[in-house]
DNA sequence: TACACCAGTATCCTTTAGAATACTAGTATC
DNA sequence: GATACTAGTATTCTAAAGGATACTGGTGTA
């Protein structure tokens, strides 16, 4: 019995969609680094305390380690200007637009999908999975 | 100083969605829920076994867990054959053509990504940032 | 008879993400 | 003078992700 239909073509396409889907996976990591391009890039350059508290409830420690990474990764730069006391401003840089496609499209994925869970959730009663505790709160 | 362009409307879009993300990042966490997707769309239906050597390095005790997670969110389905030695065959369901859009996203972002990285360290000569070490051995 | 394959399970372990809490120095406000 | 804000850092902790290794029972093969 034959349950495959791979061939050899299809197996080499695939590595390379593994290949790049994990590169991707390897950068965007973690809970808070879409958020964070998120953030910057539809409410602007904002500064540090400002970004926690667009993002609920991230501590500073993390925070501060994620907004590192994306530095480093040249998705967003950090200013730093001499007032008193001093202001640390973030902005996505425009290399950040080249995630774009992939928000949007996780995004009207979690719409899509918020939606399908309450309708499912409508017709059977049922506590529904792969979802948060606080949506259906 | 106003170093923000935030307005209540672009706060409330970005509240939208912050949540449509997180939604989306919840359900396909971890390492392996979109390689897996990928790699039954790209390879048709696959055993666990040559689901196990398609991913390369994942453990059963994990490819079982992840096989799990995706069949309670609709995502593939289990079938078992009773053929000596059982088999049990996974296929993606319909609805696993929902995440297409965000699977090509990240995989054209990953292809661009390394193109880049190629492309820096040709001129720099240095070792770049955001890249797991076995794609510059 | 010895071995390998099948689809996992069981147990143990390490690594990492991320949360909680407390703290810093300089300034402005009450 | 006490307090609060700035942008973080330091320390400690827990929970979860994931890896390593060994094992199962039933079968087919060398």
């Amino acid at each position: 019995m034959n349950f495959s239909t791979s061939s050899e073509h299809s197996a080499e396409i695939c590595r390379v969609s593994l290949d790049a889907v994990r590169d991707t996976l390897y950068v965007l990591n973690g809970k808070w680094k879409l958020p964070i391009i998120i953030s910057l890039t539809e409410q602007g350059p904002q500064r540090f305390a400002a970004l926690q508290r667009i993002l609920g409830d991230i501590t500073p420690k993390i925070l501060s380690k994620e907004l590192k990474d994306l530095e480093l990764n040249e998705f967003i730069t950090r200013e730093v200007f001499p007032t008193k006391p001093v202001t640390v401003v973030y902005s996505i840089t425009p290399y950040s637009a080249s995630v774009k496609d992939i928000i949007s499209a996780m995004r009207e994925w979690g719409l899509q999908h918020k939606q399908r869970l309450l309708n499912s959730s409508r017709k059977k009663g049922a506590a529904a999975a792969g979802i948060p505790a606080e949506v259906t709160a």
